[in-house]
DNA sequence: TAAAATAACTTAAACGTTTACAGTGTTGTT
DNA sequence: AACAACACTGTAAACGTTTAAGTTATTTTA
């Protein structure tokens, strides 16, 4: 597996190594005869540049770390997919790494990529994080986040507007008649949830609806945290109408529980989603939700990124992408 | 930006920059006093080792290239982080690339890979690859497929059987009293599927079954494909009782046409999977399938790379792993 | 036609580590 | 007391590139 290098090419050439990499690297100051020849010989030997090598002396790597907290929910699968698809487009490889959900991971693999030399980060943070222990790190590398957490920090981030996404879902059930609408799966721990909560609640005020809110304990929202907390909640007494949840895989969960409750969606309640996660279009789903525009999200994060790679002094820069209602069939009008 | 080198240290310290690449690479030749000292210094200046710096005089980066067709696939995606988990566990990391089920992409980004001097590859081949191109490939750096498409070849993979847990699936319909069993979504691109396919046949054969293959002519197995073959299934007359699905995601697909046609599953026809994600259990889908070992084979894949890396000349490994029934409510018995 | 500019190439230093080898001082052995 | 053995540290080369500076040959300019 010892590879050939330029050295090597060289010397079959019977040129100095310097002239092979420029033949290789597209450097003009080479007249287009040895460029011709050298790159011919290049092929014919399987000479491949080492791009670590390259690194060192050009000091970056054209890798980008990325961050996310589970590859299990669809909508992080989907969204990094978009994001390696577009950063290769671009020259950049990405190193993924799965926190897990878990904060400390979280630091750890962000100091990891960091002595990887990774030229930039995009990170999908866990939840609201503390500034000190994350700053020492943003501070050394270029790094662009995907979500609101980072509001009220100086950094790079790209979200959709929570808030307002919300607030469009409180109208919709509103104006299917629901006054008793339950927000379901409140995460106390990320900025993007307390915005998805504030949207509900501002619009709770603004069409004088009485909030009702149940809170998760859990630092993620997975399909087994919605199925959980919905199974504790119909096992009591409730008077709510519909459901709104802060994310579509407790959406999916609380169906499950639903279901082995013997409570028909959206006949006896209705439910709705965010995110839009693909699997919400499924028929046996079929879930009303808000879309959150993820491959634009993607290429805006990889777009901001590089440009702060670029241009380390720029401005911070927040992107906040417009949410849009999906109307499927897991919410019925009410008659008042 | 600009980082803290050995040589920073060194200066400090008042030791030439060998010792410090010793007290913080672990060298037992290193007094545990100074070791300490500098250790200490290291972390007030904070100091982080270039890995790229490294990986140039050690010849290994301690990066791992994996390849995989789709991230939306939840197969793939989990998969995806249990590899990603367990290699950075084992110290590795890992450089993620989507060849989209596209053959030349997929030889395209292997190429990068081995550019980026990755120390090994882990891949899932997008179909039955010529060997020629591949082999030109493989000779370069370690590499394990997750899938038997290498079956004939020389090369290291890990899979499930597949030939057995179709042969499972056909076993299990028939002792429900299924005698017209539709094997549904059979590639011809794949060695996997083909040995999914074969194993249904010899099935049939066994229990005296005439087979019903319905065959795709995509090259992947997405639920928009199921649903497409599916919907123009179900527009036609057909007498089978079951249907086999070559993979959970055309069984969701098939689900969703099934539906579309006012076709009851599984009153109407019982239906069948092949990979047990994690959507197949929930309480809408509930479809009976056959098991990957998701977990152990991203393990074994790792293990059986590293061991390879390790060790180039070893003989080639090839693990089979058993594939386990998951009985759901998407099949019901026949009354014949 | 001589000087200046240009083109094409070579030389050598640099990037930040690791490590073989050499050097120094201390301890142990006889 | 002399020498070997040992523990520690320093020196310098190496990894495969890029690129500034230097060299030579050729072309342009006045």
């Amino acid at each position: 597996m010892a590879s050939v290098t330029l050295k090597d090419v060289a010397k079959v050439a019977g040129v100095s190594y310097a002239t092979v990499s420029r033949a290789v690297s597209g450097s003009p100051e080479i007249s287009e005869d040895t460029r011709r020849r050298i790159l011919k010989l290049c092929k014919e030997m399987g000479y491949t540049p080492n791009s670590i090598a390259r690194s060192m002396v050009k000091r970056c790597t054209n890798i980008l770390g990325l961050i996310v907290p589970s590859l299990n929910n669809p909508f992080m699968s989907e969204l990094t997919a978009d994001l390696e698809i577009y950063a290769r487009n671009r020259g950049y490889n990405l190193m993924v790494c799965n926190s897990s959900y878990d904060h400390d991971l979280e630091l750890e693999v962000f100091s990891l990529l960091i002595g990887r030399q990774v030229d930039g980060v995009i990170m999908i943070p866990v939840g609201h994080e503390p500034y000190e222990s994350l700053s020492a790190l943003t501070g050394q590398v270029p790094t662009v986040f995907i979500s609101e957490n980072m509001q009220n920090y100086p950094e790079n981030y790209v979200s959709v507007d929570n808030y307002r996404g919300m607030q469009i879902a409180t109208e919709y059930l509103y104006s299917l008649g629901h006054r008793e609408i339950l927000y379901f799966g409140a995460r106390s721990d990320s900025k993007t949830h307390e915005l998805r909560l504030d949207g509900y609640l501002s619009s709770c005020k603004k069409l004088g609806l009485e909030p009702h809110v149940l809170r998760s304990s859990y630092s993620r929202s997975s399909r087994e945290v919605g199925y959980t907390l919905a199974s504790d909640y119909f096992s009591r007494p409730h008077s709510e109408t519909a459901i709104l949840c802060a994310a579509d895989m407790l959406a999916i969960g609380v169906k499950q529980a639903a279901y082995e409750a013997g409570i028909r969606i959206p006949k006896d309640i209705s439910l709705m989603g965010f995110d839009n996660i693909s699997f919400s279009a499924l028929p046996e789903i079929d879930l009303t939700t808000i879309n959150q525009p993820t491959q634009q999200m993607a290429t805006s994060a990889v777009d901001m990124l590089l440009d702060h790679i670029r241009n380390p002094e720029a401005a911070h820069g927040q992107l906040i992408l417009p949410p849009a209602l999906i109307e499927r069939r897991s919410c019925r009008p009410i008659k008042s």
